[in-house]
RNA sequence: GGCGGCAUACCCAAGUGGUAAGGGAGCGGUCUGCAAAACCGUUAUUCACCGGUUCGAAUCCGGUUGCCGCCUCCA
């Protein structure tokens, strides 16, 4: 079975073959740093962190990069307006986005160099391309001339005449064509400054990239991911100025995600139609987030609202439900490999296929381009027969084979899921901070809640069961949702 | 105006020419003091529309309609 990717630049699905064998090389446009992330960052974040896990599940030894864009216009303008410098600024943004990933579960990557660590990178490379007549210096900018890489718009499927007709590009005097791109920006007083052969200024946007790219990963690596959004200018532009620079191919296979879209229009800045991620998780479970952005195929866009993230939800609990009861049902199952397979067959055979199937049909999903839709939707075939399994003996423990079989269920359940960086709490953990989340949202107490639960059990004891289902109205209406065990009571937020 | 994408049940969604995964919601049943959760059954003779290719099309080709994105900072 081999991997195949969708490829922007052959607008086609690809087989996967790296450039060296058994190792990818993988870059990824990470956020400039001048506000909080919001929720289509996350949804990148998330989308490449599945890939990465993926890649390295699969056997690659992988190297991913994502950088930090920590010099820029955006974040000079932020910096004046609090009159502070750059660098705070930066810094501050930085440490923001480690906390909503930590919290999102996303690996980190192997490097996350900064822009600011590499400008003199930038300007070898800038140097390189104003030799071979491709950049040309006006004024205290560098731009690089498009019209001296006759590839120029490979990627984004556009010629420069297309380009040229319908531009809604503002006349710069300084260019010679409208669709040049400053690689270097002179400087005005005050503002930061890195010493250069043309002169005091800053990288321009583009120019990084093929930077920490070309030094981490060589002149040519495997793949390249960011947002749809990056296709053009930034990775058109990046693609120019490396192999104009090097004479080598860029990037193999470019890789980008969808829109997160709010009222099916995408989530932007500009729009104003976002949600930070930090807002976001302080009603939302971080891996109910996962779950509905993985739910979808990572091409498409995917609208936000409550009642999708709600649906993602409830999807989640179901899954961990199951494993929590294979937990308290199957205490101690026999050591894995200790009973025979026509044994644990006997037990229930479409299980056990289901099991056996697993690896093969998550694999398959995912070779497909990524599918997590696909993949989790055979995580639920699995789950679904293995609850149907542990209810066929009603509230029993389970023993031998039969331990056996469920434990062997939810640990293939749960490995695959941790591959899409899902099921990886404990359940009762999972169950907690979820309860919590919704506590707090809704501004109750815990104890508060428990009371009452206490007094209907104790009007239940007495058979005074109208009394106990008034006080079960009453916790419907605040939201709580009772369900009796024969170890008790448990709740949960509704 | 140029380039690109999407349209599958009440909702979300997979579907890689061989006869429609999965999740949510609803309804009926089992369980329960009653519920909830869970399980069982059920909900698309059909994939926006019109043509074509094919023994066979949701899948391929052409056209129509609708929605979205990029072309300006943007994940």
């Amino acid at each position: 079975m081999t991997l195949t990717v969708y490829n922007t630049l052959t607008k086609k699905k690809e087989a996967f073959q790296p450039l060296e064998p058994g190792k990818v090389r993988l870059y990824v446009c990470g956020v400039t740093v001048y506000d909080l992330c919001h929720v289509g960052h996350a949804r990148s974040a998330i989308v490449f962190d599945v890939i990465y896990r993926y890649l390295k599940y699969r056997g690659y030894d992988v190297t991913y990069v994502r950088n930090f864009t920590d010099i820029d216009d955006k974040i000079i303008k932020r910096a004046n307006e609090e009159g502070t410098d750059y660098r705070t600024i930066a810094d501050r943004y930085i440490a923001a986005f480690y906390e909503d990933m930590d919290a999102l579960d996303v690996l980190r990557p192997d490097l996350e160099p900064l822009a600011t660590e590499n400008i003199s990178q930038m300007i070898e490379i800038i140097r390189r391309l104003e030799e071979k007549g491709i950049a040309y210096q006006a004024g205290s900018d560098v731009y690089f001339s498009v019209e001296k890489f006759p590839e120029y718009g490979k990627l984004s499927g556009r010629s420069l005449d297309d380009m040229m007709a319908g531009a809604r590009v503002e006349v710069d005097p300084n260019k010679k064509n409208p669709l040049d791109f400053v690689l270097w920006k002179g400087s005005k007083p005050g503002e930061p400054a890195w010493d250069s052969p043309w002169g005091p200024g800053r990288p321009g946007w583009h120019i990084e990239c093929s930077a920490m790219g070309s030094r981490f990963l060589g002149p040519t690596f495997d793949l390249h991911g960011g947002g749809k959004d990056l296709i053009f200018p930034h990775h058109e532009n990046e693609i120019a100025q490396s192999e104009a620079a090097f004479g080598v191919p860029f990037v193999r296979y470019w890789i980008h995600n969808g829109f997160v879209n709010i009222n099916n229009e995408k989530m932007s800045k500009s729009l104003g139609n976002f949600f930070t991620i930090r807002d976001i998780l302080k009603s939302v479970h971080p891996e109910t987030l996962r779950l509905f952005v993985i739910s979808k195929h990572y091409r498409s866009p995917v609208d936000f609202s409550d009642e999708a993230l709600a649906e993602a939800e409830r999807a989640l609990e179901r899954l961990y439900a199951t494993l929590e009861e294979v937990e308290k049902r199957v205490p101690d199952a026999p050591e894995e490999g200790s009973v025979h397979e026509k044994a644990l067959m006997a037990q229930d055979k479409e299980l056990f296929e289901k099991i056996q199937s697993l690896p093969d049909q998550f694999r398959e999903a995912m070779d497909n381009d990524f599918n997590t839709a696909q993949a989790i939707g055979h995580l639920f075939e699995v789950q679904r027969a293995l609850q149907r399994f542990l209810d066929s003996f009603g509230r029993k423990k389970l023993k031998g084979p039969a331990a056996a079989l469920a434990r062997m269920g939810a640990e293939t359940v749960k490995g695959h899921a941790g591959v899409l960086g899902l099921l990886t709490r404990p359940p009762e953990a999972f169950f907690r901070e979820l309860r919590r989340l919704k506590v707090r949202e809704k501004g109750l107490s815990e104890a508060q809640v428990e009371e009452l639960i206490e007094k209907r059990n104790q009007a239940r004891k007495a058979k005074d069961f109208e009394e106990a289902d008034r006080i079960r109205d009453q916790l419907t209406d605040m939201g709580v949702q009772l369900e009796d065990t024969p170890e008790g009571t448990r709740w949960k937020i509704r």
